[in-house]
DNA sequence: GTCTATATAAGGATAGAC
DNA sequence: GTCTATCCTTATATAGAC
C-alpha cells in the first residue's frame, strides 16, 4: 500500500514539500467532511493543485488515506519518551506525569488524533489491526505504571486493564468532543483535572492530591 | 426531510414492518462499513428486497439516514423515566442508580449508541444540530443530580460539568470500543465499575461506596 | 510539473413489466 | 408489492497538451 519513493534527489525535495502539504490538507478535510464524502478534487483544490496535478505526487486516494493514517499513529511515541526523561521518580508521580502528558492534547497533535478516533472504519484492514495493536500497546503502557504504583503500595486498583482503558481514550474524549469542550476548558486544565480524577480513584492515600 | 405517512390502514400495517426492517438493517451495516460506503443496494439485499422494491417504501438514501438518526436519540429518555421510579432517595444513591442505568448497555441498544456516537458527520445539518442538543440535555440532566449531591453535602466536586461530561460519554465509549473491552468485561460490570469510579470522585464519605 | 479533457465505474434513483 | 432494466450524476483515475 505505502509508496516508497527514494528520497535523495533534488528533485524529491519539493515533491516531498508537496505530498506533505496533500496531506495536511487530507487530513483536515477528512475530520471535516469524512473521509467518504471528501473528494479528491477538493483535496486538490484546497492544496492550490488540479486534480491532474494531484495525481502526479500521489496514486491514489487510497495512498492518501493509507498515508494519512499511519502518520495518525505517530503521535503515540511521545509519551514513551516522555516517560524515560523522567528517569527515577514515585510511581505516583510518574502515573501522574504520564497522564498529564497523554492528556494535553497540543493544537498540533489535535488532528491526528481526531482522524485516529474517528476513521478507523475507512482505514484499510491490517491498517485497522496496526491500530488496534498501537492502541492495545499502549493501554499496556499505562497499566505498567499502575501495576507499579500498586506494588509500591501507593496505589489500590479493581480492574488496572480497565483504569488503563480509561486513561488512554480520555485523550481521544477530549480530542473529538470539542464541539462540547472548547468553549470550556483548555486542553491543559482537562489534562489536570482528568488525571486528578484518575488519581482519586486509585490512590490509597487520598492527601497525595 | 422525516415523511409523515399516515398510520391507520391496512396496507400500512406491513408497510410499517417493512420500514422497520429496512431501518433495522441499515443501522447495523451503517455501524459496520460507515453510512458512505453502504449502498442502497446493500441494505435492499440484506432486507430480502431488490433496490426497486426497496424504493417502494422509502425516498432517499437521505430518508433512511434521517430517520435511523432520529431513532438513534431516543434510547436517552429511558434514564428519566427510571430517574423517575426511584422516588425519594438520597442524592447518592439517586446518581449511583442513574449512571448505573446509564452506563449498561443494553444489547438491544448497543447499534443505536454506537451509531449515535459515530456517525454524526454523516447525519443532516439540522439533526447534527438535534443531537447536540440532546448530549447537552443529558449532561445537564446528570448535572443536576451532581448538584443536588452538592446541596446535601454528600458530593465534594471541582468542576461538576466535567463530572456529568465524563458519565455521559462512557457509555458511548463502552459500546464504540467493544473490539477492546467485548472479552474483558460485561456491560452490568462495566457500569458499576464506572459509577464506582465516579462516586470515588465526587464522594464525600468514601466509605459510602 | 501542472493543466484540461475525457474515459470508466459506481451508486442513487426511476420506469414499466408482472 | 416486487422485480429488472435503465437513466443520470458524481467521483476516481488517466491521457495528452503545454
Amino acid at each position: 500500500m505505502t509508496t516508497n519513493t527514494p528520497l535523495n534527489s533534488d528533485r524529491n525535495k519539493t515533491t516531498n514539500t508537496r505530498r506533505k502539504q496533500i496531506f495536511d490538507t487530507a487530513i483536515h478535510l477528512f475530520n471535516q467532511k469524512g473521509v467518504a464524502h471528501t473528494t479528491v478534487r477538493e483535496i486538490a483544490e484546497a492544496a492550490d493543485l488540479t486534480i491532474g496535478g494531484l495525481y502526479y505526487y500521489i496514486k491514489s486516494k487510497d495512498e492518501i488515506l493509507d498515508i494519512v493514517t499511519e502518520n495518525s499513529m505517530y503521535f503515540h511515541e511521545a509519551v514513551k519518551k516522555f516517560r524515560k526523561t523522567l528517569g527515577d521518580v514515585n510511581p505516583t508521580e510518574a502515573f501522574r506525569k504520564c497522564a498529564n502528558y497523554w492528556l494535553t492534547v497540543s493544537p498540533s497533535a489535535m488532528e491526528q488524533t481526531i482522524f485516529f478516533e474517528r476513521e478507523k472504519i475507512h482505514m484499510a484492514n491490517n491498517l485497522q489491526e496496526k491500530q488496534e495493536n498501537v492502541v492495545r500497546d499502549f493501554i499496556h503502557f499505562f497499566e505498567d505504571l499502575l501495576k507499579d504504583g500498586i506494588a509500591a503500595g501507593e496505589f489500590k486498583i479493581d480492574s488496572v486493564t480497565l483504569v488503563a482503558f480509561q486513561t488512554y481514550f480520555l485523550r481521544g474524549l477530549f480530542a473529538t468532543k470539542q464541539w462540547f469542550l472548547a468553549d470550556l476548558i483548555t486542553p491543559a486544565e482537562y489534562a489536570t483535572q482528568m488525571t486528578n480524577s484518575i488519581l482519586q480513584q486509585i490512590l490509597v492515600d487520598k492527601t497525595k492530591i
